[in-house]
DNA sequence: TATTTTAAGGCAAACGTTTGCCCGGCTTTC
DNA sequence: GAAAGCCGGGCAAACGTTTGCCTTAAAATA
């Protein structure tokens, strides 16, 4: 019933408890034959170290927080997938926490994993997150961080990213190629990485066309699209400009979603009155009217590298001073929402 | 730096440890004018007690596990929300572990979890699980559970689920209304709760319609759809029947996901060819071509209710004999994939 | 042979809380 | 006036590990 300890095989095996710890540490101070036995009643009686106790002592946790802003956004679904699937084979508890965007809350998640005492931290910051001071200061007391999709640059750290730049570049130049010169970006807050690189690789794209980049056309929402009139203040702000844009860029799966409710909710046909193309990770973009093209991340592999370059931050005896910015290449996947045409009119015809 | 400690603010107030512990618990033992001075200082020098010493000595962790199959699925996205809502007013941490449909992961994750000291389980079982044992014997030990969505009968205690029974009827009585009288099944294990309670509302329907039904109408997915093979057996097998029907009732997001992608392989137009109606908790399922006709659950509600049960069990002075069953009820929102024409044929015009 | 080294392991304190028990002083009760 | 009953609080052990330091005996060195 009673779980067995330490002290449990001390008694059975007539020896100490600092023993039994060093032994099954395979501490050079104890014997190999003494290791052996020692290994091996604690295989026999499924001994198991009790967490509360190592961390007591150790002042760690073995378990890694994360910082996100939703989970029900299948990119960080998936992001979540990737970092469980090294943490668990290194034996680390994922601990994750929601912030839905709020700065509030994010805070507030941040403090109660310090208070977990979590060995290290996988953080994409919240759309309204303009201050790091929280995360600077629990940088600067030692605490391990890997900073992935938004990230911080001031924060001296691994990061691993989407390269946000080409990806938006291949989808507003896509866009453009498909005959969409007035190219329109509905995208999250400034203060967010992701944002910056995003809009680089529009306009990017905009003067490699020669098209001018006009400011209308660009469009932020300070809450990464929480609230739905942001995108309807979006929408509607472009909708109504004497010259509207042809096409619109978005720049999150959120993003996404809700510019699509919007335009059918208007009566707006994608893409016969408005082409559209984002950033997404939806399961099933091929299932949505019209089928949508999208700019895919690697959100497992996201995921994966920086549990792996966080548990290497954790467990490296001498500090790291040369730290890595892992960009990931995303894939643009062409479909109907994104065409002059074409492709529409052959899927209105299988529907006749 | 370090944080304050029990015995520094023992030292600071000239008080032994044990008057500060029972101060902050406002024991009765201690006076109210010593319990203010005490809490004040508490409050002043930010302290928060050592999680680990707590649970090292009470044997808990105020934290509670979550046994669920995939995050990236919708449902349990939201489900895990109302989870957290009320897990955090209550100062609880909810771990989340995921077990993609596997029986030995979901056993690996309980383990984990109860390694963890866990306070309580949220279990909704993966599709493989046909065997209990490893649930019933941490709910021998005492381990609060509650269950929600797909529940296990044979442990007594509270349950969480929706109404399935009156969703899949009205889902079902909704495809015959419309017109569809042959009307297949593609559903989960056959050892899940919701399977069961699922098919006796389909079965419900057929009946009232004088319909009478059809064991080749209903297909298994052993796997919950995990396997893509799983649904593409499922389609091919109603397909290539003499009798094919025309109608498909399909019991899940994932399910649903996938039965529309195969259809949508094959080129079989839905609803044209193949009406589909489906319990689903997409975020926006009218976006899909066509906009699809869910049954929804109410998913955050389910989270909040099974929690809030959850902590009342874990905090409860003398044990709960008396276990509730909740029944949430659904919801079913009509939408173009499972209607004859009319909508459909509006939906194509605008398309014009 | 006397001394140092090494190997193998034990002792006990420490991590921060909790709690059963004890204690001194004051008020009550007979 | 002595016994009993609070009241407010302290002592110390315990939870299970870890680790610096000590001990012992044997082996190596001088």
């Amino acid at each position: 019933m009673k779980p067995v300890t330490i002290k449990d095989i001390a008694k059975a095996l007539n020896l100490s408890s600092s023993t039994i710890s060093r032994a099954l540490k395979s501490s050079y101070k104890i014997s190999e034959e003494t290791q052996q036995k020692v290994k091996a009643y604690a295989l026999a009686h499924k001994y198991k170290p009790n967490l509360n106790a190592q961390s007591l002592k150790n002042k760690n946790s073995r378990s890694i927080g994360v910082l996100v802003s939703a989970i029900s956004n299948n990119f960080f679904g998936e992001v979540i997938n990737g970092i469980e699937s090294v943490a668990h084979t290194f034996d680390y508890h994922v601990i994750i926490t929601q912030n839905h965007e709020s700065f509030e809350k994010e805070m507030k998640n941040l403090q109660h994993l310090m208070w977990r005492c979590v060995d290290g931290l996988l953080i994409s910051v919240s759309s309204e997150t303009a201050d790091y001071s929280h995360i600077q200061q629990v940088f600067e007391q030692g605490t391990p961080i890997v900073f992935f999709d938004r990230v911080l640059n001031s924060i001296n750290t691994h990061q691993v990213i989407a390269d946000n730049v080409k990806g938006s570049f291949d989808a507003t130049d896509h866009l453009i190629n498909s005959g969409f010169r007035k190219v329109a970006i509905v995208t999250s807050s400034q203060y967010l990485s992701i944002t910056k690189q995003r809009l680089e690789g529009y306009e990017n794209a905009l003067q490699k066309a020669g098209i001018p980049v006009l400011e209308e056309y660009i469009r932020y929402c300070e809450h990464g699209g929480m609230l739905g009139e942001e995108i309807e203040t979006a929408i509607e702000g472009l909708l109504s400009m004497k010259n509207p844009p042809n096409a619109i860029f978005t720049a999150s799966d959120r993003i996404t979603l809700k510019c699509l409710s919007a335009l059918k909710k208007r009566n707006i046909k994608v893409p016969g009155q408005m082409a559209v193309a984002g950033f997404s990770n939806f399961s099933a973009p091929e299932l949505f009217w019209p089928p949508l093209t999208t700019v895919k991340q690697p959100a497992f592999e996201m995921g994966k590298k920086a549990a792996e370059l966080l548990i290497e931050l954790i467990e490296s005896k001498k500090p790291i001073k040369k730290f890595q910015r892992v960009v990931l290449p995303t894939e643009l996947i062409i479909r109907d929402s994104s065409t002059k045409g074409l492709v529409q009119s052959r899927a209105l015809l299988g529907h006749k």
